[in-house]
This record gives structure tokens, C-alpha cells and sequence, in this order.
RNA sequence: UCCAGAGUAGCUCAAUGGUAGAGCAGCCGGCUGUUAACCGGCGGGUUAGAGGUUCGAGCCCUCUCUCUGGAGCCA
């Protein structure tokens, strides 16, 4: 017999004659002459109630049907004559696929996030995990969507990478070599040093100058030994690049993205948004729906200095022109000036990195960060220098060689073209949409300084 | 990496420097169209690790480890 999933087990519209379905055991309660049997397959967040009785085929096993055991149930799927769900299950047989060891780590109960991080392997089972999960999947399902939908070309661009897209962050080195690596580079798999990438930005860069509209859609890693709720060693990072696109293009182009995502997980993910707006993040709902419907506020980087400094609040760092904005400062920004997502642009050319294009003042260049409340930074992005000269002089401002970039300053020697694009960490996405308030907690299994267990 | 806090049963937490406990989970039994079910009973501990102070340390001191929150770096 076919398996139902319980999804579509509970989204059914009129009783069912005969269904076979399969899940774990969340919980067992048992009654007089039958027990109640609930059952979750991860399809969706609800269980299904199985009644079964003492005389059906397989009952002698009930009672190694504790939570965390795996069962299948067959038999009538009937409305359900008591309150708390709309069907359940009226079993015909029941057959134990899996006992569950009495240590099985999960209870019925809540637990902390803490502990569910130290059994990743278990914690997708949770009604939280589960729900985030399936979350993850709809959102990057949406992401390819919207590129497509806007005719943009998917690029794989590599994971192991000899160039460093600078100010990026610290790279994990790829080798073969043993003992000292330093000293023998030429001798290493590739001839050169290799390391995972920081981005796919300048990669993306040239097939943007050749198929016009791209987006990468994959893994990055970074070295820092960052110690926070988000960031994370090894994540995923959405980075559109576009050819005949100039800044105030840009912006748009990552509104518009950070609103349909809002607004996929708002319609596509009704049911486990709910969840995160009861346990995790109580105003979740009508957060997203603002940033569906309101404009993102825009500020060039003067004047949302001048923003803090006329703010009469006393940051704990410097608000000076020249210097980054701190966390603080760009939570005060989204969070208590704006209430709502801010786009910041035009910093100053010495606190951002070369391929930033320089703009007429001279001392700025087109870069642009957009901010959310309770997350900060979520995205960063710039329109790129195409100008030859103006991209050697960057890159000697910045000490750096044009012959490692060789191909990358090829692009502007061979019909370049005004070209912007950005970068969206998704997990920092996905907690901005969830609520969940660590990035560990969004990754099915997170790598972060210390810890890669699982 | 820096600052602060925490670590006690499988989980969540108690315990003036003086006999380590409860609820839940598990096991056994009872009751019941139940739904974080309920009632009774049982088992469960190197108090993160190492060292020190003390007649006596879960508690005080030192070091180490891990986790959490904040900061830096960034997405």
C-alpha cells in the first residue's frame, strides 16, 4: 500500500476508506481496551492521532511504541469525535518498524535550544527544528525563484578558489601537503595556495559581463574566530550580480528580494511562522508584514552619521566620519530611529574594499549595507569600479597587486560595463524571517570555532 | 580573540560551608475518548575536570574545558 503523508493525511477534505501512514511516535496514551498513537512524518508540523485497538493485527507491539520508536499505521481516516484535531486515524494494523531506546533524548516537553543543539542528529524531529527546516527548504526554493522569474542565470561558482576577495574575511586553507605548508607551496595539489571561498563575488562578476543577470547560490566559509550568535564558519550566500546596473539599481534589486522572501514565508509558510510567533518571537508576524509593505528607508553613510550624532544617545563607540558604524550605531539606526529596515550607501573609500566604485566626491565610494531590526548588517553590496584606471589606482590605494587580478581588471579592458551586485548571508535571512535568535540554530549542522560535531 | 555569566540525575531546576532533592522522562501497577493526560510505586549522581583552603566543600580560592549573552571581524 502507498504511504500518505501526514500532510496531506490532515489537509483531507473528506474521510478516507484506507491509508497507510509512517512516522515516529511523539506520544503514546493508552485507554481501555485501545490506545491513542500520534504519529509525525516531518511533512508538516501537526501529528496524526491513530486509534488503535487492543484486537487489530500488531497490538502486542504498543507497548514498545514509546516516543521516538517508528511505526506504520494503516486503516480509516474518520473525523475525529473529540476536540484537539480534525481527523484521526481509525487503525486497521499497526506494525513497529523501529523500537526507540528508553534514553531516546527527547521529551514531550520543551527543551532549550542549548541541549538540542548537542544532538543534532535527533533535534530535526523536534516541532522546532522541524518547522525551521522546512522553512530553510521553501525559502531556498523561493530564492531561485525570484532570480529566475527575472531572468537571471544561475552560476556555480567555485568553492575552492585561488583568489582572495578581499575584505571578505580570513580563508581556510585547501591542501594535500603535510608538515609545514608555508614553505612549499608549488608543490600543493593545485601549484598555487588554494583556499575555500570567501565569496563568488568576482567570479560572478565575469559571467555577469557576459550573460548580464547572474546570482551564485552556495556554500562560503570563513576563518574568523567569531564568537556569535550570527556568524557561522560554513554558510550559504545569495550574491546577484548585473551588468548595466548602477547603485540605486542595486538597492532596489535587494528590497525587492528581502520583501518577496517576506513575503513567500508569510504565504508559503503559514503554519510553522505561526509556531516561531508563539515560542520563538511573539511580534514575528506583523515584523514581516510591515517590511512586506513599507518602503526601506534609505541613507547615504553622512547623513546617518549625522542621524546618531544628533540622537543624544552616548554610544560606547565614536560616531565619527571616517570610522565604520559599530553594531550599536546600526541597531539604533533600524531598531529605535527607522523602525524599519534601513539601506545605508556612499561610505567612505578607506573603511571599504577595492572593487567599490569610486564616486565624484573622490572620498566615497557606491557601497551599500541594508539593516534590519534585530539582526544588523544583512546584506552588503556595491556597484563594482569599471573604469581601468580608476580600478588599478583602487587597487594600489589598497596595497594590492593588479597581476593577481589579472582577469578580474581583463574584465574592464575588454567592453566593460557599469555592473553592481551584493551579497545575502542566508542564514541571516532566515533568521530574520523566523526569529530564531541564533545562527546556529537555522543550519542543519553548524560549523563554528571548536565545534563540527555530526 | 576580549568582557560578563553559567555548568548538580536523561531533561528543567532546588539545596546558610554540615546526611545531595523535586518535577518531568524511564520502568512496574492502576484509571480514563485521551491529547504537555491523571494516580501510586521503583530505579537513577565522580555536583564539568584537576588542584587547593577547611574538622568538613555542590557552595570559598586557582587553573583547564564547555556553554550562554555582549563586543570585535563580517554575511
Amino acid at each position: 500500500m502507498k504511504r500518505t503523508l501526514i500532510k496531506h493525511a490532515l489537509a483531507a477534505v473528506e474521510p478516507l476508506e484506507a491509508i497507510t501512514v509512517a512516522g515516529w511516535v511523539r506520544t503514546r496514551r493508552d485507554a481501555k481496551g485501545f490506545s491513542f498513537l500520534e504519529l509525525n512524518d516531518g511533512s508538516c508540523l501537526g501529528s496524526l492521532q491513530a486509534i488503535v485497538d487492543a484486537g487489530v493485527p500488531g497490538y502486542a507491539d504498543m507497548a514498545h511504541c514509546i516516543t521516538g520508536a517508528s511505526a506504520e499505521v494503516s486503516g480509516r481516516l474518520v473525523p475525529s469525535p473529540a476536540a484537539g484535531q480534525k481527523w484521526e486515524l481509525q487503525a486497521a494494523r499497526l506494525r513497529l518498524l523501529g523500537k526507540s531506546d528508553p534514553s531516546y533524548p527527547l521529551q514531550k516537553k520543551g527543551h532549550t535550544l542549548e541541549f538540542l543543539r548537542t544532538i543534532g542528529h535527533l533535534r530535526p524531529r523536534s516541532n522546532l527544528f522541524g518547522a525551521i527546516f522546512r522553512t530553510r527548504s521553501r525559502l531556498a526554493y523561493a530564492v531561485h525563484t525570484f532570480f529566475q522569474e527575472r531572468d537571471f542565470v544561475y552560476v556555480h561558482t567555485p568553492i575552492i578558489t585561488t583568489s582572495d576577495c578581499e575584505g571578505a574575511g580570513e580563508m581556510f586553507r585547501v591542501t594535500t601537503l603535510k608538515g609545514n605548508i608555508d614553505d612549499q607551496g608549488q608543490a600543493d595539489f593545485f601549484g598555487r595556495p588554494a583556499y575555500l571561498t570567501v565569496s563568488g563575488q568576482l567570479e560572478a562578476e565575469t559571467f555577469a559581463c557576459a550573460l548580464s543577470n547572474v546570482y551564485t547560490f552556495g556554500p562560503t566559509f570563513r576563518a574568523e574566530n567569531s564568537n556569535t550568535a550570527r556568524h557561522a564558519a560554513e554558510f550559504w550566500m545569495i550574491e546577484p550580480e548585473m551588468a548595466f546596473c548602477d547603485l540605486e539599481g542595486d538597492m532596489d534589486l535587494a528590497e525587492e528580494f528581502v520583501k518577496a522572501l517576506a513575503r513567500h514565508a508569510l504565504e508559503e509558510c503559514a503554519e510553522d511562522l505561526a509556531l516561531f510567533g508563539k515560542f520563538v518571537d511573539k511580534g514575528l508576524h506583523d515584523r514581516l508584514q510591515f517590511v512586506v509593505e513599507r518602503p526601506f528607508q534609505r541613507v547615504s553613510y553622512a547623513e546617518a552619521v549625522d542621524i546618531l550624532r544628533a540622537s543624544g544617545k552616548t554610544f560606547e563607540y565614536p560616531v565619527e566620519y571616517g570610522l565604520n558604524l559599530q553594531s550599536e550605531h546600526e541597531r539604533y539606526l533600524t531598531e529605535q530611529h527607522f523602525h524599519s529596515p534601513v539601506t545605508v550607501f556612499n561610505y567612505p573609500r578607506e573603511i571599504k574594499p577595492f572593487y567599490m566604485r569610486l564616486n565624484d566626491d573622490g572620498k566615497t565610494v557606491t557601497a551599500m549595507d541594508v539593516l534590519v531590526p534585530g539582526i544588523g548588517e544583512v546584506i552588503g553590496g556595491s556597484q563594482r569600479e569599471e573604469r581601468l584606471d580608476a580600478l588599478l589606482e583602487n587597487l594600489s590605494y589598497h596595497k594590492l597587486r593588479p597581476e593577481d587580478y589579472w582577469w578580474y581588471v581583463d574584465l574592464r579592458k575588454y567592453g566593460t560595463v557599469p555592473h553592481a551586485g551584493f551579497g545575502l548571508g542566508f542564514e541571516r535571512l532566515l533568521m530574520f524571517l523566523t526569529g530564531v535568535g541564533n545562527i546556529r540554530d537555522v543550519v542543519p549542522f553548524a560549523r563554528t570555532p571548536g565545534s563540527a560535531e555530526f
